[in-house]
Order: structure tokens, then C-alpha cells, then sequence
DNA sequence: GGCAACACTGTACAGTGTGCAATATCGAAC
DNA sequence: GTTCGATATTGCACACTGTACAGTGTTGCC
């Protein structure tokens, strides 16, 4: 194993640890481009080629960092199942929500990497300590997954670089025509909140719920 | 009210409403660029300008077009609450995966269109009738709406233009180290089958489950 | 008929990811 | 110690993308 110990040819210059980490600092504030990071690293667009397939590659990777970030330890400890999982869930929806495009990553390529796998083996445990059986504990995991980035992919959308308050705020302006949408009008101030933590963990609870029942 | 009824000028060779049409046509097959439907209706870029503001418009216009293809309607009628949801539900999956792309579309700017609220009001009617406050009924309406579409944009980054079963087949032959991860080895066969409808319909019960215990 | 508003085009710019041929650099074999 | 082949990096180029700006010609109104 291994036998790739010297090679002939110039040393690298770079290794895919640090374009992944670059690519990392340079996601507060732009979401990161081939060519962005390698004018960071002082280098030509190209040169990363040597490196990774493609741009693919380079997202999978930033997904994988960004599951890490979240503390999957958050899904160890003492405390109940549904408070690990409430935990690591927010977590990872405050993780994404910080950088612009961050949640968008996960929708161009499978999840696959070694900590997404980590991830996912820890929410068996605690499926598995809540009593479903490992077929349900599966489902419920993925159900849990659809949720937290589908509901941060969203948030994102709506947030779009203002703050929490800023859209929540905003959204309450929105006069709604109680004529033709009785309910959304009647629901409107609880609909403001959609991008909110306080309706993530209602969503989230009502979702373990589901899941617990089984 | 409509002040504009004539104007100076030439006469309008296109329309909004056609472009987006055109744009919902060329969705079979490529994900629709500006440049790529004015081509298609034998006009330079520049002149969409002219009824759009911006792609980030387009894209909205699609979304709201998409919500309808799904057809509301389904959200009517005699059946139980529950069955009308996820009729609905699996209508609008099935929509977002016919098309690549289509499903992250949701992700590039707020729904605000017609359909969206539309699609809205109905929910919150079903959720009120299963006997939710409007509070809850609002917040209820969002999970689900997460759910799908969280699920169809994971789904459709999956498939990636295979069919589903390609892809479960795919993953079944993935072989898991059962002494690195035991209990994702375990579920393996089940968590091969996450971009299913089965999947799809299981966690969705589970989540309609959860709202109806509040 | 002149004016002002307007639709549309030509051209252009600043981006993006990425393929290909040339160049420079090294390790290993002779 | 020299040659050879593998390799990293580069320059250049291509095919895209969205969109800004300055014409150019058509039209309705006064």
C-alpha cells in the first residue's frame, strides 16, 4: 500500500487540504470560485487541477468542512436523544446560515464524505436509543437531514445577506388582503417568523415527534 | 388604477408571460439561461431586459410556475387532510425531478408568487381544519414546505439525471466497514433507498404526524 | 410635423469553469 | 554525471454566463 512514495517531478506546491482551507476563509463574504481561490493561493486558476477533478470535487469537500464545523460531538453527551439531535441540528443551521451560499453546496453533489458519514452513524445511535428499529432509524435520520438543510437552503434565500430582524421586520410590513387570504392574513405574524430559530426547532420538534412515534 | 393604457413607442414584440413559458419549454433538458431563451424565441439577450428585471425575476416567475404544474387542486376536495397534503406534496416532487435544476430554483430568491400563496392559504386551511391554531397552522405549513422541497433538491443532486433506480441500485453496492460504522452498515439497505417516494412519503407522515399531536 | 418615450440591437465587459500545449523541475536509471 | 521520463505549473484559449451602455428606429401625443 502506499507505493507512491517519491515520484519524479517538482515538488507540489500545494496540497487539496490547503485549497479546501483557503476555499473555507475566503466563504465569509463571496461564495468561493476556482479562480477566486487560486488568485488567494497566488497561483493560476489551472494549478488546482493538479489537485482536484473539478469544481465538483471542491464543493463536496466544503460540505464535508462545513458538516465538521457544526461539532458532531454535539451528537455525544449525556443529555436525552432529542436534545443532542435539537443541539447539533441548530448547530449546523447557524453554520450555514453564516456564510453566503454555504446551504446552496449541499444541493450540487451527494453527501458522501467521512464526516457526513460520521454524522449520519450518530443519528442511528440516537434513533436507535429512542427505540425505532434500524430501518425506521434510518428514515427518520434522512428525515432529519431533509430538514435542517432544507429549511437553512431556504432561510438563506430569504435572508440574502440581511439579518434575522432585518427580514423578519420586513415580512410583518407586508399587508396581506384578508379578502382573498383569509388565513394568511389571520397567520401572517407567526408567518413573518419562517426564517426564524424559534420556528426551526418548532418544525424540528414536531418532526422528532413523528419519528418517535414510530 | 392602470393609467398606462397607451403608450408612445414601438409595439412590444414579446411578452413575460411568453418568455417564461418559453423558458418553462427549454426547462426539458437544460436548466434555462437568459441568453438561452432569447435565442429561443429569436431575440438578442439584451431584449428580456426589456420585461425583466434581472435572471434573479425569471427564476421567480418559474418557481410560481412550477407550484401551479403541481396542480393546488389537490389540495381540495373530500379526501382527509392528511391524503390531500401529500398528494399534493408528491405531485410537486415528481414536478421538481422531472426537470434538472428545477428544484433548486426555490433557492435563489423568496416565494412570493401568486401560487405560492396560494398553495399557502390551502395548507393553513387544512392544518386549521386538523384542528391547529392559526399559529400552528402557519408553522405547520412551513415544515411541510421544507420537507419537500429540501427533499427534492437533496433527491434531484442525487439522481443528477439517472433514474431512481440506477441510483439506489448505485448505493446498494456501496459497501459499508461495519467495524468503522456498525450501525450505518446495519441500515445500509434502507438508507439506499433515501431518494425514494417511500422515503419521501415515510418521513413526510412522520412530520404530519408530529403537527397534528401539537 | 416635431417631440418624447420606448423597444430593440451591437458591442462590450467582467466573470465563470476548464482543456491543451509548452515549459520547468525533479527522481531514478544508466 | 548525464540522460530520460514523469510531473507541476503556466499561458493561452474557448465557450459559456449575466448585464451595462450607447445608438437606431418606431410609435403615440400635442
Amino acid at each position: 500500500m502506499e507505493e507512491k512514495t517519491t515520484r519524479p517531478g517538482p515538488k507540489r506546491s500545494l496540497s487539496a487540504e490547503q485549497i479546501v482551507t483557503t476555499a473555507m476563509d475566503l466563504f465569509d463574504g463571496e461564495t468561493p470560485s476556482i479562480r477566486g481561490v487560486a488568485a488567494r493561493l497566488g497561483v493560476r486558476p489551472n494549478t488546482l487541477y493538479t489537485y482536484l477533478p473539478d469544481r465538483a470535487a471542491l464543493e463536496r469537500a466544503l460540505v464535508d468542512r462545513l458538516l465538521a464545523e457544526a461539532d458532531p460531538d454535539l451528537l455525544l453527551g449525556r443529555r436525552s436523544w432529542r436534545r443532542r439531535i435539537e443541539d447539533y441540528a441548530c448547530s449546523l443551521r447557524t453554520v450555514l446560515l453564516r456564510r453566503r451560499g454555504a446551504a446552496a453546496l449541499f444541493h450540487s453533489a451527494p453527501m458522501d464524505g467521512p464526516n457526513a458519514m460520521l454524522v449520519g452513524e450518530r443519528l442511528l445511535a440516537l434513533f436507535t436509543s429512542a427505540g425505532l428499529s434500524p430501518s425506521d432509524a434510518s428514515r427518520a435520520t434522512y428525515a432529519v437531514i431533509v430538514h435542517v438543510l432544507g429549511s437553512a437552503t431556504l432561510t438563506a434565500a430569504d435572508l440574502d445577506g440581511h439579518t434575522e430582524e432585518e427580514v423578519v421586520a420586513a415580512r410583518q410590513a407586508v399587508q396581506i388582503d384578508p379578502e382573498l387570504l383569509p388565513l394568511t392574513a389571520a397567520a401572517w405574524s407567526t408567518t413573518a417568523t419562517w426564517n426564524t430559530e424559534t420556528q426551526f426547532r418548532w418544525s424540528l420538534h414536531a418532526l422528532l415527534d413523528g419519528c418517535a412515534a414510530r
